[in-house]
DNA sequence: GTATTAATATACCGATCGGTATATTTGCAT
DNA sequence: ATGCAAATATACCGATCGGTATATTAATAC
C-alpha cells in the first residue's frame, strides 16, 4: 500500500465542493482544487476519472450535508407543522451562516444541470424527489395525527412548499440581504397555521 | 460608412441570448457566438468590448423579451387577480413554449451571477426589483379598486408570488415535464382566490 | 471610378483548460 | 533493509479559451 487514498478523496471533495458550489461547474477547474487542497493533479486523477466524477462526488456531499442538517431538525420537532417550520428555519438560516459557501447545491445544480450537464441531472432530480417526497409523508402523517387538516393535499403543500423556499433561497441570495426571505417566511408559517388543525 | 453595424450587434445579441441563456455564461463561448451567428471574431470585438459585455446585452434582451410578454398579457387581464392569473398562465406556457431557450434568464443569471458574475449582479437585481415592484403596484391598486382586500400586505404577497413562481419555474424545468407546476398553479391560483374580495 | 473609412475577416497571441504518461515517493510485507 | 505496489507528484499534451493586431472588404462621398 501508499497513503491514505480514501483520506485523499475525502479532502478533495470536502475543498471541491464549496467551489463548485460557488462558481459552478463550468467555471470550476481542475487547478482551483488542486490550490484548495495543496494536492496536485495527479492525486486527482488518481482518484476520479475525471471532473466529472469529482463535481458528481461533491455535489452528493453537499446534499448529505443539507439534508443530515434538516433531518436533524426536523427529527427534533414533535408535531408535523413544527417539522415544517423547522425547515424553514433552516433556510432562513442558511442565508446568514450558510453551512455550503454559493448557496444551495441542490438549486445551483439545478439550473447549469438543466440543458448542459446531464451526468448531474438525475443526481439532481433524485435529489429533488427525496426532499419533496419527505415533506409529503411528513404531511400525511400529520394528517394521520390529527396535527394537519384532513383535506390537505400533501403533494399539492409539497411542491408548493419546496418551490417557494428554493425561490425565496435564491432570491435572498442575489439580493444580498433576508428582506425578502422575512417577507415570505411570514407568508409560509401562515400558511403552515392554515393547514393546521 | 461599411456595413450595418447596428444590424450585426443585433444578431450578435439575438444568436447570444439562446446560448448563455442555455449554457451559462462560463461554458458559453465567444466561439458558440461565432458559430451561430456566422459571423467571425472580429465583428464580435468590434462591436463590444469583451465577453461581459455581449453576456450583459444578452440578458438585457432577455429580461426586455419576458418583461414584454408578461405586460401584454398583464394589461390584456382587466382585473389585479386576472393581471396575477394571467402572470401564472405566463410561466406555465414558459415549460412547454419558452420564448428564449433555458429557462428564465432572470433566475439563471441570479444563480450565477450571485458569486461570480459582478458585473451582471446589479443588472439581475434591478430586473427582479422591476417585476415585483409591478406586482406590488399591481396588487396595491387591486385594493384600492376594491378587487383585492383590503388587509393583504402587497409586499409579503410580492415576493411571495415571485419565489414560487421562480421556484417552481425551475423545477418544472430540471424535472422536465409540468407536473410540479400544475400542483402550485392550483395552490397559488387558490392564493389568488383568497386575497380577491 | 476612386479615395476614404467604417466594418468585418483572418491570423495570431499567451494563458488556461481537462487529461495523461511517467517519474517519484510512501507505507507495508517480508 | 529491501522489494513491491499503491498513491502522489511532475511534466507534458492538444485543444480551446478570451482577446488583439492587422489585413481585407464593402459602402459612401466626391
Amino acid at each position: 500500500m501508499a497513503r491514505n487514498s480514501e483520506l485523499t478523496k475525502q479532502l478533495i471533495i470536502d475543498k471541491a465542493l464549496p467551489i463548485f458550489n460557488t462558481k459552478g461547474y463550468a467555471a470550476a477547474s481542475i487547478s482551483d482544487i488542486t490550490s484548495a487542497t495543496g494536492i496536485t493533479k495527479g492525486a486527482i486523477y488518481g482518484n476520479f476519472k475525471n471532473k466529472d466524477e469529482v463535481a458528481t462526488a461533491a455535489f452528493e456531499k453537499g446534499v448529505e450535508i443539507v439534508a443530515t442538517e434538516i433531518g436533524k431538525r426536523v427529527r427534533s420537532a414533535q408535531t408535523a407543522p413544527d417539522k415544517l417550520r423547522a425547515i424553514v428555519e433552516f433556510y432562513k438560516e442558511y442565508i446568514d451562516k450558510p453551512p455550503i459557501p454559493g448557496g444551495c447545491p441542490v438549486l445551483n445544480s439545478s439550473i447549469e444541470a438543466d440543458d448542459s450537464l446531464p451526468f448531474l441531472r438525475s443526481k439532481v432530480i433524485r435529489s429533488i424527489a427525496l426532499l419533496k417526497d419527505s415533506i409529503i409523508k411528513m404531511v400525511n402523517r400529520g394528517i394521520l395525527e390529527g396535527q394537519i387538516k384532513r383535506d390537505v393535499d400533501a403533494e399539492e403543500f409539497a411542491n408548493f412548499f419546496y418551490s417557494v423556499i428554493e425561490g425565496v433561497t435564491s432570491l435572498s441570495r442575489i439580493e444580498g440581504d433576508g428582506r425578502s426571505f422575512s417577507f415570505v417566511k411570514k407568508f409560509v408559517l401562515k400558511q403552515i397555521d392554515e393547514i393546521s388543525v
